[in-house]
DNA sequence: TGTGTACACCCAAAG
DNA sequence: GGTGTACACA
């Protein structure tokens, strides 16, 4: 998301000539697409069409002439990020802060939602959002009765299904028996079941839960859906695209309104699917005006931001994907062809990174700043060469979605503190802190405690709290413990007498947490105090302990220093809604891009997916877009040689300059000036790495070769860049001669 | 009860 | 190649 780069400046200017200024500007179709304000709506809008600018636009229309007052639209999107800028963007327009919205994350707004209503769900208004790490040893602590074969079905392959069934709305009693016998023996659902069971227990929720429970209780009493028929009269959804099934059913359970029109907007692009694997279903979009009968379709495809060489690269791309709404980005500049795209084959992984980041350093002394240069990779693993690059030559930079704030570990256990405080019945947060720093409980007192409070029916502190009273324990443990909990207890007080700023410095100094980390001699240990201080910074911000819980379990990101120019590194997915003068795509390579996994998994599906991916990459880009392939790269341990990715044969040759390729294709043996490029003695190499291999081989039709992945095959035909191969296992393949070794 | 060592596993990711 | 987990040991 991002401002627009339609050429015509200030979003709103406050000289209004011809009736509503802020509709000025807009193209027939943007203005279409606002103005439709009744009715069910979808907006296929292509990659920089100016869907967040139609999305607030059509959000303050809505206000400015009077159909509805802010807290009556709700208008859904999928990141904080997303939701900021909407949120900051709509206030612009209207010259004031934006506030009462109901604006925000699916997941922002089912928690509010949730906190109204916990009762029907057996939850308390103070109810715990657990993230992935609590969810993985609550379920780990369920399992065990099973005594399931964690090696067979391990604990997070099951959180998987259970997150699949709820991304699909499906509660243990809507699971079929069929869909059950998959996974762990067919206990699957039992064991989800009591999942479900303990979470309540612990008056807490997962992420899947903020959803499902919302949607169940919207499903299961016709008064709380009425009650939010009555208040929105209108809807508005960013990314349709990637909504799973239970947010659709979500959307749809608020939309269909009996006797009154269902004023939704849904903004979309098809092209732009990328997360099926976490449950999101394309058909949502492609099934629209089925679902809701009389809905209107606009589409976006003006794009203003990228050149026409990009556009066209991208558009050749994607044109090799199946199914799709069809949409045909033109652009919006009509001056600017502007450079081709680049692919350039490199050595190896090293060598690609070099290239990169010497690129990178050159575009900046062209005079481009390095905020406007980003590296998309597609695996996270993918980004440690660079960064080693990046740092060996200086160039400053910022690793985008990486570790977040609240994952690191002295994060979660300072707010596993906060929550033990705030919610007594959370044992989660208590089973965290109870040995960090070190009081002498190990699992044999832990369990002991288990025990106490499994016995008296109460909450793991106050089982601990029983055991201790009664001396069921003793020792130098037993005090510590004990002292432990008489913090917990004098936080509470000073929480409701001084304020949760005050308690929770109270709570981190004198349970000795702070001091755990002074006593570390570890070189971490400077930083993670420096994060502590920022998260009880950042506790100011808010009214109370438990908002302030609410927005690190949903919100929280990490800004650091800002002020710097960095060059951005980031995972393709993590880059979608984001734009750059000048992008670096990495990695086209089979096996990588597209990811083999995704192939075995997904097939054609999967790699349409993958396509959408790099059509998403290409089209980040407003100047330059330079894709890069290497011949061999390191995974795991060792080397493995790797062929050209199949999407650079799809890129139309008109957009796109091929540089270099000789590198790594064609010649079997040929020790060009890329080979020293690293400065890397030859010798290390030469075992290392297949294209050296000490052939030169002319191939004709029929030979029998050998292929290092593939096994043995016969040559059936060729082209420019590659042999057709036909192996032993029947597949067929296309392949670069250099990987080929003649029998 | 804390620790050391062998091993298995891994590479998509937001809330 | 790094990391997290599961066991054996002092």
């Amino acid at each position: 998301m991002t401002t627009s780069e339609h050429p015509s400046s200030p979003l709103f200017s406050s000289s209004s000539g011809e009736g509503e200024s802020y509709l000025a500007r807009l193209n027939p179709e943007q203005r279409t697409a606002i103005e439709t304000t009744d009715g069910s709506l979808l907006v296929l809008a292509g990659a920089g069409t100016g869907k967040t600018r139609v999305l607030t636009t059509r959000f303050a229309h809505i206000l400015l002439t009077g159909r509805a007052k802010p807290w009556q639209i709700l208008a859904v999107t999928f990141t904080n990020k997303a939701a900021r800028e909407m949120r900051e963007r709509i206030g612009f327009i209207l010259g004031e802060p934006a506030e009462g919205l109901w604006l925000g994350t699916f997941h922002a707004l089912c928690a509010r939602m949730l906190r109204r209503h916990a009762e029907y769900v057996g939850l308390t208004h103070s109810f715990t959002i657990l993230d992935t790490d609590d969810q993985l040893r609550l379920l780990k602590q369920v399992m065990e009765p099973w005594r399931i074969d964690i090696k067979r079905w391990p604990a997070p392959g099951l959180l998987g299904v259970i997150q699949r069934w709820k991304d699909r709305g499906l509660t243990p009693e809507r699971v079929t028996d069929t869909e059950d016998s998959d996974f762990a023996d067919g206990h699957a659902r039992a064991i989800y079941a009591a999942y479900q069971t303990r979470l309540r227990q612990l008056n807490a929720c997962d992420f899947g839960d903020l959803m499902l429970h919302v949607t169940e209780i919207l499903r299961t009493r016709p008064d709380v859906l009425d009650q939010y028929h009555r208040l929105f009269r209108y809807i508005l959804v960013d990314e349709y695209q990637d909504t799973n099934t239970v947010q659709y059913l979500w959307l749809r359970l608020l939309a269909k309104r009996s006797g009154a029109p269902s004023n939704i907007c849904c903004v979309g692009d098809d092209d732009q699917s990328i997360y099926s694997w976490r449950g999101a279903e394309v058909e949502n979009i492609l099934r629209f005006e089925k679902d809701f009968p009389g809905a209107q379709i606009v589409r976006l495809e003006r794009n203003y931001r990228s050149t026409q060489h990009i556009l066209g690269a991208a558009a050749g791309l994607i044109a090799h994907n199946g199914e799709r709404l069809g949409k045909t980005l033109r652009s919006g500049k009509e001056d600017a062809r502007g450079e081709k795209v680049t692919v350039t084959g490199v050595w190896d992984s090293d060598a690609e990174a070099r290239a990169v980041c010497d690129a990178a350093e050159k575009f900046k002394a062209q005079g481009h700043s390095l905020a406007e240069m980003a590296i998309l990779v597609r695996a996270g693993f993918q980004t440690r060469a660079f960064e080693e690059r990046l740092v060996q030559i200086g160039l400053p930079y910022r690793i985008v979605g990486g570790l977040r704030f609240y994952e690191r570990a002295e994060i979660r256990d300072a707010l596993a503190y906060m929550r033990a405080v705030h919610q007594p019945a959370d044992d989660l947060a208590f089973e965290r802190i109870i040995n960090t720093p070190k009081r002498g409980v190990g699992p044999a007192a832990l369990q002991k405690f288990h025990a106490a409070a499994r016995a008296r029916e109460v909450p793991l502190s106050a089982g601990t709290q029983a055991l201790l009273t009664e001396g069921g324990v003793k020792g130098k443990m037993a005090d510590q413990v004990r002292k432990l909990l008489d913090v917990l207890s004098t936080t509470r007080d000073i929480l409701a007498r001084e304020g949760h700023v005050v308690a929770v410095e109270h709570l981190l100094e004198e349970s000795g947490y702070l001091d755990m980390w002074r006593n570390d001699r570890s070189p971490e240990a400077p930083g993670r105090l420096e994060n502590l201080k920022e998260l009880v910074r950042a506790l100011a911000d808010f009214g109370t302990l438990g908002e302030f819980l609410e927005h690190v379990a949903l919100v929280m990101e990490h800004d650091e220093n800002a002020g710097e120019a960095k060059l951005s590194l980031m995972t393709l997915h993590g880059a979608k809604g984001l734009e750059f003068d000048i992008v670096f795509l990495p990695g086209w390579e089979e096996g990588v891009f597209p990811s083999q996994r995704t192939l075995d998994e997904g097939g054609l599906k999967g790699l349409e997916e993958e396509r959408r991916l790099a059509y998403v990459g290409i089209t980040r880009a407003r100047k330059h877009a330079l894709i890069y392939h290497a011949g061999s790269r390191r995974i795991y341990a060792n080397w493995q040689p790797s062929m050209p990715s199949r999407f650079l044969d799809e890129l139309p040759e008109e957009h796109v300059a091929r540089q270099n390729e000789g590198a790594t294709q064609r010649r079997g043996l040929n020790l060009s000036d890329s080979v020293f490029e690293g400065g890397m003695p030859l010798t290390s190499r030469r075992r290392q790495d297949p294209l050296l291999a000490e052939t030169t081989p002319a191939f004709q039709l029929g030979d029998h070769v050998r292929h290092p992945r593939f096994g043995v095959g016969i040559i059936i035909g060729a082209d420019r860049h590659h042999l057709e191969v036909v192996f032993e296992s029947g597949d067929t393949k296309r392949l670069l001669s250099s990987f080929i070794e003649k029998l």
